[in-house]
DNA sequence: CAGTCGCA
DNA sequence: GATG
C-alpha cells in the first residue's frame, strides 16, 4: 500500500466543497488522509441503515473499564461488535445486552467502505464490523487509540453524519500534542499504515443543530476486527 | 486503569 | 494526575 490517494473518486462534489473554501482531500498524516463530503451522497442510505441497526440492536451507553459511564451512545452491526465494561474492551460477535447476534452490515456499506479505504490507498480493506457512535451536545470522546483490532494492518474508515465536530487528532504517543481539523456532515477520515495507531479523538460537541440530523452527529467507524486472510495464514 | 475528566 |  503505497498511503497515496488513488486518483478520481471524489464522488463529484469536490468542487462545491473547493468553492468553499475546502480542499477535497487533507492529508492528515503520510497515510491519513480527511476526504472532503465524500459521504454526503450516501447520507440517506447510511441513516436508513443506522435506524435498522438502532432498531434491532439499540444504540446505549457503555461503561469503561475505569467505570465511567461514557458520554456516546453506541451500536453495531457487522460479525463483531465493539463494546466496553468492567472486562475491558473487546470485540465480542453477540450483542451482550441482547444475547443475539449483531445485526448483518449490509453488502454495499462493506463495499462503500471498501472503496474509501482504496481511495486513500489501502487496497483489499474488507470490514468485519461498523461501530455507530451518537454524539449529542456535550458528547465527547477522549484520545484514545484504536487497538483492539486483531490486525493494524488493515486501515480504519470513520464516516461523519450531522452536526460538526472538532476532530482531535494527535501522534502515536498520548502525551503528543493533539491538532483539531473540523468534521462535517458526510466528510470521511482514512487511517493506516504508519499512522494506524495515531491518537483520535472528539472534543465536547456544540454548535448549531444539523438540517438533517438535528442536534446530533452520528459516526460510523468501520474496521476490520478479526482475522484477516493473510494475518490467519501466518 | 483511562474509548474519563478537569485543572494548572 | 485524580477519581469513579
Amino acid at each position: 500500500m503505497s498511503g497515496q490517494p488513488a486518483g478520481g473518486g471524489g464522488g463529484g462534489d469536490g468542487d462545491l466543497f473547493a468553492a468553499a473554501g475546502l480542499e477535497p482531500r487533507l492529508a492528515l498524516g503520510r497515510q491519513a488522509w480527511l476526504l472532503r463530503g465524500r459521504a454526503a451522497g450516501r447520507a440517506d442510505a447510511l441513516l436508513a441503515c443506522i435506524a435498522e441497526v438502532a432498531g434491532q440492536a439499540p444504540l446505549r451507553s457503555l461503561l469503561t473499564p475505569g467505570g465511567r459511564r461514557m458520554s456516546v451512545e453506541t451500536s453495531s452491526c457487522g460479525a463483531l461488535g465493539w463494546t466496553s465494561g468492567p472486562g475491558g474492551y473487546r470485540y465480542q460477535p453477540i450483542d451482550p445486552a441482547r444475547g443475539l447476534p449483531w445485526p448483518a452490515m449490509p453488502g454495499w456499506l462493506h463495499d462503500f467502505a471498501a472503496e474509501l479505504a482504496a481511495e486513500a490507498g489501502f487496497a483489499g480493506f474488507s470490514p468485519d464490523s461498523c461501530l455507530i457512535n451518537r454524539y449529542r451536545p456535550g458528547a465527547r470522546m477522549a484520545l484514545h487509540q484504536d487497538r483492539d483490532e486483531r490486525d493494524f494492518g488493515q486501515p480504519i474508515v470513520s464516516i461523519s453524519l450531522g452536526m460538526t465536530a472538532r476532530f482531535l487528532w494527535g501522534g502515536l504517543r498520548r502525551q503528543d500534542k493533539a491538532g483539531q481539523v473540523a468534521l462535517f456532515h458526510g466528510d470521511v477520515v482514512v487511517w493506516g499504515g504508519a499512522d494506524r495507531l495515531r491518537f483520535h479523538g472528539i472534543a465536547p460537541l456544540a454548535g448549531p443543530p444539523h438540517p438533517l440530523l438535528g442536534s446530533e452527529r452520528i459516526n460510523l467507524t468501520l474496521r476490520r476486527a478479526g482475522p484477516t486472510a493473510r494475518a490467519a495464514a501466518r
